[in-house]
DNA sequence: TTCATCTTATTTTGAGTGGG
DNA sequence: CCCACTCAAAATAAGATGAA
């Protein structure tokens, strides 16, 4: 039985509102997951998504800690971190699994879910980022919910992107002469460890 | 050896880019 | 906007060569 989450994090304020860099010092409004369980072939059984504000981040937590694996976009260095000073344990040693980052492993430059949404899955994303942080800081119900929307928007992006690797081993995204490119990956889990080279002779 | 010039390296700027 | 990172172009440096 395997555990995945597909999550995504808004913050409350922009770079530029931050004395240094740290996306510590950002804020966290709102957090998407979508928490899914898998049968031993790798066979989604039952999935689910869900949003939480800032009074319920504490549910959050065993969510984090029971993945096997936990999937994001650039969230190694963004998500990750600004979530962190909300945490009382080392969020950081959890299985991530940040799909720029592996992006840019194989081509080597940091590419937006956007151009990759749009290429792969032939779907643009619903907003940009900064909005999320616009409507927070606006406030009123209908901007929350515009918030909530773009946050989960986003998380289903994540997951049909990562589903997407899975099934074809590969996603496309134009680069900046607006080319279109492929990359390969593999998304599946390593293998069980063979012990058998071990110990010879 | 030294100067002038041409070729090849090295490095250092600069510009572009992702996340909210 | 901020930081970290990457690539390209421009600026420097380092050889290499030929001739006086």
């Amino acid at each position: 039985m395997i555990t995945e989450v597909f999550f995504d994090v808004e913050t409350k304020k922009l770079f530029s509102e931050i004395d240094k860099f740290d996306p510590a010092d950002l804020g966290v409004s709102i957090v998407s997951l979508y928490r899914r369980i898998l049968d031993e072939n790798y066979i989604e059984k039952e999935g689910k998504l869900m949003s939480f504000w800032e009074a319920d981040f504490q549910k959050l937590w065993p969510i984090f800690q029971e993945a096997n694996r936990i999937i994001g976009f650039n969230s190694i260095n963004f998500d990750v971190p600004a979530l962190e000073p909300y945490t009382n344990f080392p969020i950081k040693k959890l299985p991530h699994f940040d799909i720029m980052a592996k992006v840019k492993d194989v081509f080597g430059r940091r590419i937006s879910l956007d151009s990759i949404s749009k290429e792969t899955l032939g779907r643009e994303k619903s907003d940009i980022g900064v909005n999320a942080v616009l409507y927070w800081q606006t406030g009123g119900k209908e901007n929350l919910k515009k918030l909530q929307r773009y946050c989960d928007d986003d998380v289903i992006i994540t997951k049909e992107l990562y589903d997407f690797v899975l099934k074809n081993g590969y996603l496309h995204f134009k680069d900046k002469w607006n080319t279109q490119r492929r990359v390969d990956l593999d998304f599946s889990y390593p293998k069980e460890k063979s012990q058998k080279q071990i110990g010879l002779f």
